[in-house]
DNA sequence: GATGAATGAGCTTTCATTCAT
DNA sequence: CATGAATGAAAGCTCATTCAT
C-alpha cells in the first residue's frame, strides 16, 4: 500500500505544485490539493500550518532543484563565459518548464509578505554565483571594479527576467537564439576584461 | 459635497489604490473600497466590470503618472546618459513611494492571468524609451549593434528590479548612491560608444 | 411577497430560538437556522455579528416577554402575597414552555463569558420586583429588616430554580401543587410581618 | 517517570479540569488535554467514551471533594444553625475557588443533555443534607411541617446561587459578610422553631 | 494497554455580485 | 445614475474519533 517515496509531506507538496501551477494560489483550494494528493483534508494541516505555508516550501524545492542542476552543468565548464552561457540556458529552460510556478513564487512571496523568506530561499543561489564571479575576477576574465554582491543579484534577476519576458506571456516575436544572444552580449560587454 | 473632479470612477479608483496598497488585492474587499470611496456597493459595478478589472486600471494610472513625470524631467536633459540618470532617479523614487502598489501590479497582473494587458499598459513606456535610445544611436552616444526593442525592455526591467531589490524588502546594506552608481555604470559599460 | 412582520432580524431570531431550543447552541448550525428562517446564509451576518451574538438577543426577547406578562397579571392583584403567587405561577409556566431556551440562556451566558450582559438583561426584572417589595414593606405586609436588592434577586432565582428543578429534568415525583405550595410558604414564613 | 498515583484516568481528568476551567468545554480540545496530561490522543478513549463523558466525571470529583469537606467540618458542630453556617461558608469558598469549573458543570450538564446524571451526582449531597435536617426536626430546632426532600434541594440551590451571584460575575457591591448574613437569616426566619 | 498519524464531516464566515427600488 | 439589502457559493480550518502498529 505504501510506497517508499510516499512521505505525505512530499505527496502533498507535489500535488500543491501541480494544482497551484494551473490555477494560482488564491484560486487553488486545499480541498483540491488534498484530493489530488490522495490524503484527507485534515492531513494537510498535519504538515503545513496554513495555506500560505506552501509558498516557501514550493520555492525552496524549485530553487534547490534548479541550483543543483546549474552547479552540475557549470562544473564542467572552464571559463566564466561558458558558465554564464549555461546559467542562461538553464534559466530559460527552467522558466519554460515551470512558468506558472515561477509566477506563483514571485507573486506569492511578494503578496503574502514573506519577503524575508525570499532572501533566505535565494541565498544559496546568490552565494554560488558570487563565488563564480570572484573566480572570474581572479582569472582576470572580468573586470574587478564591480560590487560583486550587487552584480550577482542583478545578473540573476536580469537573466530570469529576460526568460520570463520571453516565455511568460508576451515577447516571442523574435527567435529565442536572438534574445539569448542579446542578453549574453549585453552582459559580456559590461563585464569583460579586455 | 461633491467636488468637480469627483468623477465616481476616480473616487473609486483612488480608494481602491489606498485599500489595496495596505492589504493586498485578495484581502481587500469591495465593501471596504466603496466605504472609503463613499459610494454604494452597487455603484462599483457601474464603473468596473469586476474586482480584477481594478488591476489594469491601477497600473495604468500609476504608469501614466510616472511616464509623464519622466518625460518632463528628461526633456531638459541633453545627453542619453543624463536622461538615463533621470530615469533611474525617477524609478527609484516611484518605487519607494508606491512600493505596495508596485508589488500588486506585478503580482496581480501575473496571478490573475491578465498578462496581455500588461504589455498594453507598459507599451507607451517602452515606446518612449526606444525612441530615446534611437536618438542616442543617431547621436553616436551608444553603440548601434543592439536590438533596441529588447534592450529598452531589459533596461527598464533592470532599473525597476534594482529599485525593488533596494526598497521592497531586503537589500539596504549599502548606500543608495552606491547601488545607483553600480547600476548606472553597469549599463554604461555595456552600451557606451567609445 | 413581504409580510409586515418580516423584519429579517425577527425572522432570524425566531428561527434561531426554535433551532437552538431543540439542539443547543453548539449543535445548532447557522445553516440550519437560516434555512428555517428562509433567508440566505450571508443575511444572517447582516443582522448578527457572529453566532454567539444570538444569545443576548434571545435572552432579551424571552425576558421581555415574560416580564411584560408578569406585569400585566400582577397589576390586578392587591396584596404582595397574591403578586408573589402570580410570579410563581408565571415563572413555572414560562419555564415549562421555554425549557430548552432557558437552559440555553443560562448556560450560554455563562459559558460564553457575556456575564456583563446577563445583568443588563435581568435588570428590568429585578427593578420591577424590588419596587413590588418596597410597596409591600410600606403596606406592612412584609418585614422591613431585609436587604431589598439581595432579597429580590434571591427570590427570583429561587423561584426560577424551583421551576427548573421541577420541569427541566428531574423532580417530578410529587404533585406540582405540592411543590408550589412548599415554595410559596417557604418564602412567606421568611418574609411575612405578623 | 511514572508516579504511583498516576492512574492515567486521574491524570487525564486533572488535565481536563485545568484546560476546561480556562477555556470552557467547547473551546477545549482533546488534543490540548492529552498534551497537558502527557498521554497519547488515543489513550483518552481508553478511559472516556467521548468528550462529553468528561463532564459528569468532573462534576463527580468536584462534588465528592466538597461533600467530604463539609462532612468533616459539620461533624464538630452541635446545632443545625451552626451546621448551616458551615455549609454556607464552605459553599462560598468552593465557589470562589472553582468558579469556572462550577459554571462548566452547571451549564455543561444542562447543555449536553446529561441531566439524568446530574441528579446521580448530587444525590449524596442531598442525602446528607436531608439527614441533617431530619435530625434538626427531631431536636426541635426547625419546624416539622416541611417537605424535607424539596427543602434540602432548595436550600442547597439557594446557597449555591447566592455564592455564584456573589463571585461569578456581578454582585460585589456589598460586603461578603452582609450577603452571607442576609442569606443565613432568610433561611433561619423560614425554618426556625420558636 | 498505549500510541499518534490519519481521517473527513462539518463548521463559521467572507464577499463578489445582483437587482428591485 | 445610484443605492444597499440580499444572495449563496465557496473557502480555510478544527477536532472528535479510529485503528494499525
Amino acid at each position: 500500500m505504501t510506497n517508499p517515496t510516499d512521505g505525505k509531506f512530499d505527496v502533498i507538496l507535489k500535488a500543491a505544485i501541480e494544482v497551484i501551477s494551473e490555477k494560482g494560489l488564491d484560486k487553488s483550494s486545499i480541498s483540491e490539493i488534498v484530493k489530488l494528493a490522495g490524503v484527507a483534508q485534515g492531513t494537510f494541516y498535519l504538515y503545513f500550518k496554513s495555506k500560505k505555508d506552501l509558498i516557501p516550501a514550493i520555492a525552496d524545492k524549485l530553487l534547490a532543484i534548479t541550483l543543483a542542476d546549474v552547479k552540475v552543468k557549470t562544473e564542467q565548464k572552464e571559463t566564466f563565459w561558458e558558465k554564464l552561457d549555461v546559467l542562461i540556458d538553464e534559466t530559460f529552460q527552467t522558466t519554460n518548464t515551470h512558468q506558472d510556478i515561477i509566477v506563483l513564487v514571485y507573486s506569492g512571496l511578494a503578496v503574502h509578505h514573506s519577503l524575508e523568506k525570499w532572501e533566505a530561499v535565494y541565498q544559496p543561489y546568490y552565494d554560488w554565483f558570487e563565488q563564480v564571479m570572484r573566480e572570474a575576477i581572479e582569472n582576470e576574465e572580468i573586470i574587478d571594479s564591480i560590487h560583486v554582491g550587487w552584480t550577482a543579484r542583478s545578473l540573476i534577476n536580469m537573466i530570469e527576467n529576460a526568460a520570463e519576458r520571453y516565455y511568460i506571456g508576451y515577447e516571442q516575436d523574435e527567435e529565442l537564439a536572438v534574445y539569448r544572444a542579446e542578453l549574453f552580449h549585453f552582459i559580456k560587454r559590461s563585464l569583460e576584461r579586455l
